[in-house]
DNA sequence: TTCAGATATATCAGGTTTCGATATATCAAC
DNA sequence: GTTGATATATCGAAACCTGATATATCTGAA
């Protein structure tokens, strides 16, 4: 299991965050699928990553206060950070993507033999 | 230009060593060359991360003096230090690829268009 | 009904890594 | 002689990741 770092974590986050608004958890179960549980970012990568995406404008938050059924109506319940992507964040995963790109085929010059046909091949 | 980080560094620098001993500097001109100025390994990075192949068993070392021309054969010279890929080192470059090869194809899960067909494609 | 496991967010200390600056010293070329 | 390239190395500041910890709620099985 490959454990995510700075750039991919960014990366994949605001991928996941480009097919709509979601939040913490829901985002790392996600990740953990699309991958099929060979990447892993945990909470406490998690939420700092998300804190500092908020402060560079690439999403924008909301709070949603999730109510149980049958619940007393004046509980607080229990409370869910709503992520949405911003016009910034789009641009910025489309950086990490031509980055990724470059980043591959460049890579594959220091490994022919082994890189090359690895990706998209049939 | 893209700096290198953990992970790939540590790729970068034993697939040159795979083609043959090298030091530090040549390592990380070689760098240069072979990704065409998009990869820079600093030498505060390069050094550091030397140290660490080799106290793991990766690489060998020896020192070369190094005498110019004509020079006093008393005089010290320049020290080159020279890093050979050991056995453990070939078997760690073999893993960083196959861990690269699995790195690109689960990315391409979050990037379908934009990876699918971005590396070894005609 | 009780209790474990999942949901949900967040912070902290500790360790690693990286960057930019700095230091030292030799060599080649002009 | 003096600049720029060669060559290795360390330092402090900053950024980052991990594992542990804290808090609290909801769900489902025993």
């Amino acid at each position: 299991m490959l454990h995510l770092k700075q750039d991919h974590s960014e990366f994949v986050v605001l991928s996941v965050l480009a097919e709509g608004p979601s939040y913490g958890y829901a985002i790392s179960k996600e990740i953990a699928a699309r991958s099929e549980g060979a990447f892993k970012l945990s909470a406490s990568a998690m939420y700092p990553l998300l804190t500092k995406l908020e402060k560079q404008g690439l999403v924008t938050t909301s709070w949603e206060e999730i109510k149980a059924q049958g619940a007393d109506p004046d509980s607080s319940g229990r409370k869910r950070k709503w992520y949405t992507l911003s016009t910034k964040g789009t641009k910025r995963l489309a950086q990490h993507i031509e980055t990724q790109r470059r980043v591959v085929k460049i890579l594959s010059a220091f490994a022919p033999d082994a890189l090359a046909g690895g990706v998209g091949m049939p």
